[in-house]
DNA sequence: GTACAGGTTCGACGGGTATCGAAGTATGGA
DNA sequence: TCCATACTTCGATACCCGTCGAACCTGTAC
């Protein structure tokens, strides 16, 4: 389960035992102590419940157990999800799939946003950005709630921030809707996206 | 057994049970198990049978886990070597306890000797070295094996190298012999291996 | 509400494994 | 030659721990 976590991504008890070879109730005992341990942060979304691993260094810490001695490959996760919608589509009012996750990346690892515990929100250094998408600057502070993306399993904004953000991509027709959740990102949404993943 | 190896170090299996609080049978059974997976490294000396890690990687791997967990410290292991002795003494025919240990730090941090496998050797680069101890650069290469101190648990050179190298400590007064085993470090001494040590 | 899926808790079982006593094998010293 | 010491092997035991079936809890969908 820990190799299986080596993504980084947040996974479920099910498709942990899984990849483990194992039954759900001794995927849910392993865990229960692992994150008692410290080794697992736990994530509760609705009916499901998330595991990933705690932080970087536990992930450092298997890669260096793994340097020492090969261990065998847990059983490949596979997604539900078809591949349309897990590229891009909307969860209830915001970016979700693939594109949700891209963006949160890029936004993170540029500063614009700061975390204190679950809340996020967008920092006076994305004054530029939020003009971009034609946000007034006085809006500030906008928060945002961090969603685990059901697809990718890996954050997306959610909230406040979140919602503004779909609107302002679909305004300026950077991200295209439908009738059904699936989202299309257009040229010129791919060129400001590519700006803000520098 | 694993943390009281971290010092780098080698140890018995007894000292190492102790240091565990565990009984030698116990100790060997693990000990065996740790050398086939390839943790330890196992040195067989005379009767004795010293463990160490196999090498930085296994001790980085630990203190990786470490850093995610306190473990208890194990039970000290105490030498039974008189201070006197551990300092510096002959051992056989040269240099042993922290003073032997000291040369054999600092001579292989320099690069003037090498290892292929068990045996060492001095390189060519040390032959400024070998002059300073009035050591002919003809003799060239000068064969040493390298000897676990027993007081130290650290290597000290032995072989051809290790004899002429007390041979020339003595000769230039850098070190003085006695009666017993005991080597007192002259000031002249301390000069030399300061300078060595840089 | 009812059905269902994700998840946990409980209890019991079975195998593994750490442990130590006793006995055996080497090595070194007296 | 004899003994002490270091260490291992063997065998037996106790217990820990992973495992799963069954039952229970808790959200979501219709």
């Amino acid at each position: 389960m820990l190799l299986a976590l080596l993504d980084g991504k947040a996974y479920t008890a099910n498709e942990l035992a899984r990849a483990a070879g194992i039954t759900p109730q001794t995927a849910s005992f392993h865990l229960d102590k692992m994150s008692k341990a410290g080794l697992l942060a736990l994530l509760r979304q609705g009916r499901y419940r998330y595991f990933r691993l705690a932080g970087p260094d536990v992930a450092r810490t298997l890669e260096s157990i793994l340097s020492l001695q090969h261990a065998p490959s847990p059983r490949q996760i596979v997604s539900s999800c078809p591949a349309r919608l897990r590229a891009a589509r909307t969860c209830f009012d915001h970016v979700a799939g693939a594109l949700g996750v891209r963006i949160y990346r890029a936004l993170t690892s540029r500063g614009w946003t700061t975390h204190a515990g679950a809340q996020f929100a967008v920092t006076a250094a994305a004054a530029d950005f939020l003009g971009e998408l034609g946000i007034p600057g006085d809006t500030l502070p906008v928060k945002s709630t961090p969603c685990l993306d059901w697809s990718e399993r890996e954050f997306h904004f959610a909230g406040d921030f979140g919602r503004l953000l779909l609107q302002a991509m679909l305004s300026h027709r950077w991200v295209l809707g439908g009738k059904s959740r699936q989202l299309t990102l257009t040229e010129a949404g791919q060129r400001r996206l590519a700006a803000w993943e520098i």
